[in-house]
DNA sequence: GTCTACATGTAACTCGTTACATGATTAA
DNA sequence: TTAATCATGTAACGAGTTACATGTAGAC
Protein backbone atom coordinates (compact mmCIF):
# COMPACT_ATOMS: atom_id res chain seq x y z
CA UNK A 1 0.00 0.00 0.00
CA UNK A 2 2.03 2.84 -1.15
CA UNK A 3 -0.25 5.29 -2.06
CA UNK A 4 -0.59 6.41 1.88
CA UNK A 5 3.38 7.15 1.63
CA UNK A 6 2.91 8.82 -2.40
CA UNK A 7 -0.13 11.18 -0.81
CA UNK A 8 2.41 11.60 2.47
CA UNK A 9 5.22 12.32 0.32
CA UNK A 10 3.33 15.01 -1.89
CA UNK A 11 2.23 16.57 1.22
CA UNK A 12 5.54 16.82 2.83
CA UNK A 13 6.63 19.27 -0.05
CA UNK A 14 3.60 21.24 -0.30
CA UNK A 15 0.12 21.17 2.43
CA UNK A 16 -3.18 20.16 -0.33
CA UNK A 17 -6.34 19.28 -1.02
CA UNK A 18 -7.58 16.18 -2.26
CA UNK A 19 -8.32 17.78 -5.34
CA UNK A 20 -4.08 19.19 -5.70
CA UNK A 21 -3.23 15.82 -5.00
CA UNK A 22 -5.06 14.28 -8.10
CA UNK A 23 -3.54 16.98 -10.35
CA UNK A 24 -0.42 16.43 -8.88
CA UNK A 25 -0.39 12.96 -9.52
CA UNK A 26 -1.77 13.49 -12.89
CA UNK A 27 1.00 16.28 -13.65
CA UNK A 28 3.96 15.76 -12.12
CA UNK A 29 4.14 11.97 -10.60
CA UNK A 30 2.62 10.03 -13.60
CA UNK A 31 5.75 8.20 -14.43
CA UNK A 32 5.56 6.51 -11.30
CA UNK A 33 2.14 6.21 -9.23
CA UNK A 34 -1.31 6.35 -11.09
CA UNK A 35 -4.05 7.32 -8.07
CA UNK A 36 -7.95 7.33 -8.52
CA UNK A 37 -9.65 10.32 -7.20
CA UNK A 38 -12.18 8.23 -5.63
CA UNK A 39 -9.11 6.35 -3.45
CA UNK A 40 -7.34 9.59 -2.58
CA UNK A 41 -10.29 10.88 -0.50
CA UNK A 42 -10.94 7.62 0.97
CA UNK A 43 -7.18 7.60 1.81
CA UNK A 44 -7.30 10.90 3.07
CA UNK A 45 -9.57 10.27 5.61
CA UNK A 46 -7.71 7.07 6.94
CA UNK A 47 -4.42 9.01 6.82
CA UNK A 48 -6.18 11.49 9.45
CA UNK A 49 -8.09 9.08 11.61
CA UNK A 50 -4.91 7.66 12.05
CA UNK A 51 -3.21 11.05 12.81
CA UNK A 52 -0.71 11.41 9.88
CA UNK A 53 -2.18 14.47 8.74
CA UNK A 54 -4.22 17.20 9.65
CA UNK A 55 -7.15 18.85 7.94
CA UNK A 56 -7.70 22.53 7.94
CA UNK A 57 -10.82 23.44 6.22
CA UNK A 58 -10.61 27.14 3.95
CA UNK A 59 -13.63 28.54 3.20
CA UNK A 60 -14.24 30.45 0.28
CA UNK A 61 -16.77 32.77 -1.48
CA UNK A 62 -18.78 30.75 -4.26
CA UNK A 63 -16.81 27.68 -4.65
CA UNK A 64 -16.24 24.60 -2.30
CA UNK A 65 -14.28 24.69 0.40
CA UNK A 66 -10.63 24.03 0.65
CA UNK A 67 -10.00 20.61 2.76
CA UNK A 68 -6.09 21.10 2.97
CA UNK A 69 -4.55 18.34 4.47
CA UNK A 70 -0.66 18.67 5.93
CA UNK A 71 1.54 16.30 7.42
CA UNK A 72 1.49 15.65 11.42
CA UNK A 73 4.62 14.90 13.49
CA UNK A 74 3.82 11.54 13.31
CA UNK A 75 3.18 11.87 9.44
CA UNK A 76 6.43 13.09 8.87
CA UNK A 77 8.06 9.83 11.31
CA UNK A 78 6.04 7.49 9.26
CA UNK A 79 7.14 8.53 6.06
CA UNK A 80 10.97 8.39 7.34
CA UNK A 81 10.62 5.23 8.30
CA UNK A 82 8.64 4.28 5.22
CA UNK A 83 11.86 5.51 3.14
CA UNK A 84 14.09 3.34 5.39
CA UNK A 85 12.47 0.64 4.91
CA UNK A 86 12.89 -2.06 1.74
CA UNK A 87 11.09 -2.19 -1.05
CA UNK A 88 9.05 -4.84 -1.59
CA UNK A 89 9.44 -6.80 -5.32
CA UNK A 90 7.15 -5.40 -7.88
CA UNK A 91 4.90 -8.62 -9.28
CA UNK A 92 4.63 -8.32 -13.46
CA UNK A 93 1.29 -8.14 -15.11
CA UNK A 94 2.02 -6.61 -18.69
CA UNK A 95 -1.66 -7.31 -20.36
CA UNK A 96 0.61 -6.66 -23.61
CA UNK A 97 3.17 -9.09 -23.22
CA UNK A 98 -0.02 -11.45 -22.19
CA UNK A 99 -1.44 -11.08 -25.54
CA UNK A 100 2.31 -11.47 -27.86
CA UNK A 101 2.98 -14.92 -25.66
CA UNK A 102 -0.68 -16.19 -26.51
CA UNK A 103 -0.66 -14.40 -29.95
CA UNK A 104 0.98 -17.42 -32.09
CA UNK A 105 -2.68 -19.10 -31.85
CA UNK A 106 -3.96 -16.68 -34.80
CA UNK A 107 -1.77 -17.52 -38.07
CA UNK A 108 -2.52 -14.43 -39.16
CA UNK A 109 0.85 -12.09 -38.52
CA UNK A 110 -1.43 -8.92 -38.68
CA UNK A 111 -2.85 -9.63 -35.40
CA UNK A 112 0.72 -9.19 -33.93
CA UNK A 113 1.39 -6.65 -36.99
CA UNK A 114 -1.36 -4.60 -34.90
CA UNK A 115 -1.10 -4.99 -31.45
CA UNK A 116 2.67 -3.47 -32.11
CA UNK A 117 1.91 -0.74 -34.08
CA UNK A 118 -0.71 0.16 -31.64
CA UNK A 119 1.52 -0.40 -28.69
CA UNK A 120 4.23 1.89 -31.00
CA UNK A 121 1.85 4.69 -30.95
CA UNK A 122 0.73 4.21 -27.45
CA UNK A 123 4.62 3.95 -26.69
CA UNK A 124 5.82 7.01 -28.16
CA UNK A 125 2.85 9.06 -26.97
CA UNK A 126 4.11 8.55 -23.53
CA UNK A 127 7.35 9.25 -24.40
CA UNK A 128 6.63 12.76 -25.57
CA UNK A 129 4.88 13.58 -22.54
CA UNK A 130 7.47 12.52 -19.85
CA UNK A 131 9.81 14.52 -22.09
CA UNK A 132 7.75 17.59 -21.57
CA UNK A 133 8.02 16.98 -17.71
CA UNK A 134 11.42 17.79 -18.09
CA UNK A 135 12.66 19.58 -14.51
CA UNK A 136 15.73 21.51 -12.89
CA UNK A 137 18.17 19.25 -11.13
CA UNK A 138 20.49 21.40 -9.47
CA UNK A 139 19.55 20.39 -5.63
CA UNK A 140 19.39 17.16 -4.37
CA UNK A 141 15.74 16.51 -4.16
CA UNK A 142 15.48 17.81 -7.41
CA UNK A 143 18.10 15.53 -8.72
CA UNK A 144 16.47 12.54 -7.29
CA UNK A 145 12.97 13.51 -8.92
CA UNK A 146 14.84 14.42 -12.22
CA UNK A 147 16.34 10.81 -12.14
CA UNK A 148 12.99 9.00 -11.75
CA UNK A 149 11.56 10.53 -14.57
CA UNK A 150 14.77 9.77 -16.43
CA UNK A 151 14.00 6.36 -15.72
CA UNK A 152 10.75 6.55 -17.67
CA UNK A 153 12.24 7.66 -20.10
CA UNK A 154 15.21 4.95 -20.54
CA UNK A 155 12.18 2.01 -20.12
CA UNK A 156 10.28 4.09 -22.97
CA UNK A 157 12.64 4.10 -25.42
CA UNK A 158 14.03 0.51 -24.76
CA UNK A 159 10.75 -0.68 -25.33
CA UNK A 160 10.97 0.96 -28.60
CA UNK A 161 13.51 -0.60 -30.14
CA UNK A 162 11.77 -3.76 -28.41
CA UNK A 163 9.07 -3.55 -30.56
CA UNK A 164 11.53 -3.04 -33.82
CA UNK A 165 13.37 -6.08 -32.60
CA UNK A 166 9.75 -7.82 -32.31
CA UNK A 167 8.94 -7.26 -35.98
CA UNK A 168 12.13 -8.05 -37.41
CA UNK A 169 11.71 -11.46 -35.40
CA UNK A 170 8.95 -12.37 -36.98
CA UNK B 1 -8.96 -8.59 -15.53
CA UNK B 2 -6.21 -10.51 -17.99
CA UNK B 3 -6.09 -13.44 -15.82
CA UNK B 4 -8.76 -14.84 -17.08
CA UNK B 5 -6.92 -15.31 -20.79
CA UNK B 6 -3.90 -15.81 -19.22
CA UNK B 7 -5.80 -18.70 -17.97
CA UNK B 8 -7.22 -19.39 -21.30
CA UNK B 9 -3.89 -18.89 -23.40
CA UNK B 10 -2.21 -21.37 -21.22
CA UNK B 11 -5.18 -23.98 -21.25
CA UNK B 12 -5.12 -23.75 -25.07
CA UNK B 13 -1.42 -24.71 -25.06
CA UNK B 14 -2.58 -27.97 -22.78
CA UNK B 15 -5.10 -28.89 -20.51
CA UNK B 16 -4.45 -28.49 -17.01
CA UNK B 17 -5.28 -28.67 -12.88
CA UNK B 18 -5.06 -25.69 -11.04
CA UNK B 19 -1.92 -26.54 -9.27
CA UNK B 20 -0.67 -26.97 -12.73
CA UNK B 21 -1.23 -23.72 -13.67
CA UNK B 22 0.11 -22.46 -10.70
CA UNK B 23 3.46 -23.89 -11.52
CA UNK B 24 3.30 -22.74 -14.96
CA UNK B 25 2.87 -19.34 -14.19
CA UNK B 26 6.15 -19.11 -11.90
CA UNK B 27 7.89 -21.39 -13.91
CA UNK B 28 7.53 -20.38 -17.60
CA UNK B 29 5.12 -16.93 -17.27
CA UNK B 30 6.82 -15.19 -14.37
CA UNK B 31 8.37 -12.51 -17.09
CA UNK B 32 4.60 -11.13 -17.67
CA UNK B 33 2.47 -12.17 -15.02
CA UNK B 34 2.16 -13.51 -11.15
CA UNK B 35 -0.65 -15.47 -10.76
CA UNK B 36 -1.93 -16.14 -6.57
CA UNK B 37 -3.17 -19.80 -5.89
CA UNK B 38 -6.08 -18.35 -4.79
CA UNK B 39 -6.96 -16.43 -7.46
CA UNK B 40 -6.18 -19.06 -10.45
CA UNK B 41 -8.87 -21.33 -8.25
CA UNK B 42 -11.37 -18.64 -7.92
CA UNK B 43 -11.05 -17.29 -11.62
CA UNK B 44 -11.10 -21.15 -12.64
CA UNK B 45 -14.75 -21.82 -11.52
CA UNK B 46 -16.15 -18.38 -12.97
CA UNK B 47 -15.14 -19.17 -16.34
CA UNK B 48 -15.95 -23.05 -16.10
CA UNK B 49 -19.84 -21.43 -14.45
CA UNK B 50 -19.32 -18.83 -17.90
CA UNK B 51 -19.02 -22.11 -19.69
CA UNK B 52 -15.66 -21.28 -21.49
CA UNK B 53 -13.74 -24.21 -19.76
CA UNK B 54 -14.17 -28.44 -19.45
CA UNK B 55 -13.57 -29.67 -16.00
CA UNK B 56 -13.24 -33.24 -16.32
CA UNK B 57 -11.83 -35.67 -12.92
CA UNK B 58 -9.41 -37.79 -12.65
CA UNK B 59 -9.04 -39.89 -9.39
CA UNK B 60 -5.24 -40.60 -8.45
CA UNK B 61 -4.68 -43.49 -5.79
CA UNK B 62 -3.57 -41.89 -2.75
CA UNK B 63 -3.14 -38.17 -3.67
CA UNK B 64 -6.32 -36.02 -4.52
CA UNK B 65 -8.61 -35.94 -7.87
CA UNK B 66 -6.90 -34.10 -10.50
CA UNK B 67 -9.38 -31.15 -11.54
CA UNK B 68 -8.56 -30.83 -15.16
CA UNK B 69 -9.45 -28.03 -17.51
CA UNK B 70 -9.61 -27.72 -20.97
CA UNK B 71 -11.34 -24.93 -23.24
CA UNK B 72 -14.52 -25.20 -24.71
CA UNK B 73 -15.62 -23.85 -27.72
CA UNK B 74 -16.85 -20.56 -26.70
CA UNK B 75 -13.84 -20.36 -24.51
CA UNK B 76 -11.54 -20.12 -27.61
CA UNK B 77 -13.43 -17.68 -29.37
CA UNK B 78 -13.13 -15.76 -26.07
CA UNK B 79 -9.33 -16.03 -26.43
CA UNK B 80 -9.48 -15.10 -29.51
CA UNK B 81 -11.45 -11.98 -29.39
CA UNK B 82 -9.03 -10.72 -26.66
CA UNK B 83 -5.93 -11.14 -29.16
CA UNK B 84 -7.98 -8.96 -31.41
CA UNK B 85 -8.84 -6.22 -29.41
CA UNK B 86 -7.12 -3.27 -27.85
CA UNK B 87 -4.81 -3.53 -25.44
CA UNK B 88 -5.41 -1.47 -22.61
CA UNK B 89 -2.61 1.24 -21.41
CA UNK B 90 -0.87 -0.10 -17.92
CA UNK B 91 -0.97 2.24 -15.13
CA UNK B 92 2.73 3.03 -13.41
CA UNK B 93 2.72 1.79 -9.87
CA UNK B 94 6.41 1.81 -8.68
CA UNK B 95 6.98 1.94 -5.11
CA UNK B 96 10.75 1.64 -5.59
CA UNK B 97 10.92 5.08 -7.84
CA UNK B 98 8.10 6.33 -5.13
CA UNK B 99 10.94 5.85 -2.44
CA UNK B 100 13.39 7.45 -5.02
CA UNK B 101 11.28 10.36 -5.85
CA UNK B 102 10.63 11.04 -2.07
CA UNK B 103 14.28 10.39 -0.69
CA UNK B 104 15.80 14.06 -0.93
CA UNK B 105 13.80 14.67 2.47
CA UNK B 106 16.08 12.24 4.30
CA UNK B 107 19.50 14.68 3.99
CA UNK B 108 21.51 11.31 4.57
CA UNK B 109 22.40 10.35 0.85
CA UNK B 110 23.02 6.86 2.34
CA UNK B 111 19.26 6.22 2.51
CA UNK B 112 19.44 6.39 -1.46
CA UNK B 113 22.78 4.50 -1.36
CA UNK B 114 20.90 1.60 0.55
CA UNK B 115 17.70 1.68 -1.51
CA UNK B 116 20.05 1.57 -5.01
CA UNK B 117 22.16 -1.42 -3.56
CA UNK B 118 19.11 -3.69 -2.69
CA UNK B 119 17.44 -2.44 -5.97
CA UNK B 120 20.66 -3.87 -7.64
CA UNK B 121 21.05 -7.30 -6.09
CA UNK B 122 17.19 -7.75 -6.90
CA UNK B 123 17.37 -6.87 -10.62
CA UNK B 124 20.61 -9.12 -10.99
CA UNK B 125 19.13 -11.94 -9.47
CA UNK B 126 15.83 -11.60 -11.59
CA UNK B 127 17.99 -11.42 -14.49
CA UNK B 128 19.52 -14.18 -14.00
CA UNK B 129 16.49 -16.23 -13.53
CA UNK B 130 15.42 -14.64 -16.74
CA UNK B 131 18.04 -15.74 -18.72
CA UNK B 132 17.64 -19.52 -17.57
CA UNK B 133 14.40 -19.32 -18.90
CA UNK B 134 15.98 -19.37 -22.33
CA UNK B 135 13.66 -21.11 -24.75
CA UNK B 136 13.95 -22.77 -28.47
CA UNK B 137 12.51 -19.52 -31.34
CA UNK B 138 12.09 -22.11 -34.28
CA UNK B 139 8.56 -22.14 -34.71
CA UNK B 140 6.46 -18.96 -34.88
CA UNK B 141 4.67 -19.35 -31.62
CA UNK B 142 8.19 -20.08 -29.91
CA UNK B 143 9.92 -16.35 -31.68
CA UNK B 144 6.59 -14.99 -29.56
CA UNK B 145 6.98 -16.63 -26.62
CA UNK B 146 10.61 -16.38 -26.46
CA UNK B 147 10.17 -12.49 -27.40
CA UNK B 148 8.17 -11.41 -24.54
CA UNK B 149 11.44 -13.13 -22.53
CA UNK B 150 13.55 -10.60 -23.93
CA UNK B 151 11.46 -8.15 -24.05
CA UNK B 152 12.01 -8.72 -19.47
CA UNK B 153 15.34 -8.92 -19.88
CA UNK B 154 16.25 -5.72 -21.88
CA UNK B 155 14.03 -3.64 -19.40
CA UNK B 156 16.09 -5.55 -16.42
CA UNK B 157 19.25 -4.56 -18.09
CA UNK B 158 18.19 -0.98 -19.10
CA UNK B 159 17.17 -0.56 -15.25
CA UNK B 160 20.78 -1.82 -14.15
CA UNK B 161 22.14 1.09 -15.68
CA UNK B 162 20.05 3.53 -15.09
CA UNK B 163 20.98 2.81 -11.57
CA UNK B 164 24.77 2.85 -12.35
CA UNK B 165 23.75 6.68 -13.94
CA UNK B 166 21.66 7.58 -10.81
CA UNK B 167 24.60 6.78 -8.27
CA UNK B 168 26.42 8.80 -10.43
CA UNK B 169 24.03 11.70 -10.59
CA UNK B 170 24.48 12.13 -7.02
C1' DG C 1 -24.30 28.21 -25.22
C1' DT C 2 -20.75 24.98 -24.16
C1' DC C 3 -16.62 23.57 -22.08
C1' DT C 4 -13.10 23.71 -18.50
C1' DA C 5 -11.60 24.42 -13.86
C1' DC C 6 -12.78 24.37 -9.23
C1' DA C 7 -14.06 21.25 -5.29
C1' DT C 8 -16.42 17.87 -2.65
C1' DG C 9 -17.52 13.10 -1.79
C1' DT C 10 -20.20 7.90 -1.55
C1' DA C 11 -21.52 3.09 -3.09
C1' DA C 12 -20.81 -0.89 -5.28
C1' DC C 13 -17.91 -3.81 -7.42
C1' DT C 14 -13.71 -6.34 -9.03
C1' DC C 15 -9.11 -7.81 -8.48
C1' DG C 16 -5.33 -9.32 -5.67
C1' DT C 17 -3.25 -10.89 -1.05
C1' DT C 18 -2.90 -13.33 3.33
C1' DA C 19 -4.14 -16.59 6.44
C1' DC C 20 -6.46 -20.74 7.33
C1' DA C 21 -7.23 -25.84 6.56
C1' DT C 22 -5.93 -30.86 5.17
C1' DG C 23 -3.15 -34.94 4.21
C1' DA C 24 -0.23 -38.71 1.65
C1' DT C 25 4.33 -39.90 -0.75
C1' DT C 26 8.99 -39.66 -1.68
C1' DA C 27 13.73 -38.28 -1.46
C1' DA C 28 17.74 -36.62 1.39
C1' DT D 1 13.04 -36.93 10.56
C1' DT D 2 12.52 -33.12 7.80
C1' DA D 3 11.48 -30.96 3.56
C1' DA D 4 9.51 -30.96 -0.96
C1' DT D 5 5.91 -32.31 -4.13
C1' DC D 6 1.38 -33.41 -5.10
C1' DA D 7 -3.44 -31.45 -4.87
C1' DT D 8 -7.51 -29.40 -3.20
C1' DG D 9 -9.86 -25.27 -1.63
C1' DT D 10 -12.34 -21.10 1.66
C1' DA D 11 -12.65 -16.61 4.34
C1' DA D 12 -11.46 -12.23 5.19
C1' DC D 13 -9.28 -8.35 3.99
C1' DG D 14 -7.03 -4.62 1.25
C1' DA D 15 -6.40 -2.05 -3.03
C1' DG D 16 -8.14 -0.16 -7.17
C1' DT D 17 -12.08 1.01 -10.54
C1' DT D 18 -16.53 2.70 -12.12
C1' DA D 19 -20.62 4.93 -11.65
C1' DC D 20 -23.29 8.09 -9.16
C1' DA D 21 -24.19 12.84 -7.25
C1' DT D 22 -23.83 18.28 -7.14
C1' DG D 23 -22.98 23.07 -8.29
C1' DT D 24 -20.53 27.86 -9.56
C1' DA D 25 -17.43 30.92 -12.33
C1' DG D 26 -15.15 32.22 -16.14
C1' DA D 27 -13.37 31.79 -20.80
C1' DC D 28 -14.38 31.15 -25.73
Amino acid sequence: MSLRYAILGLLDLKPMTGYDLKKTFDNTARHFWAADRSQIYRTLGSLQAEGLLDEHIIAQRSRPDRHEYRLTEAGSAELDSWLRSPAPVELPREAFLARIYFAGRAEDPRVVQRLVEERRALIGKRLDELRELEAPRTTYPERLRAMTLRNGIVHLEVELSWLDELEEAL
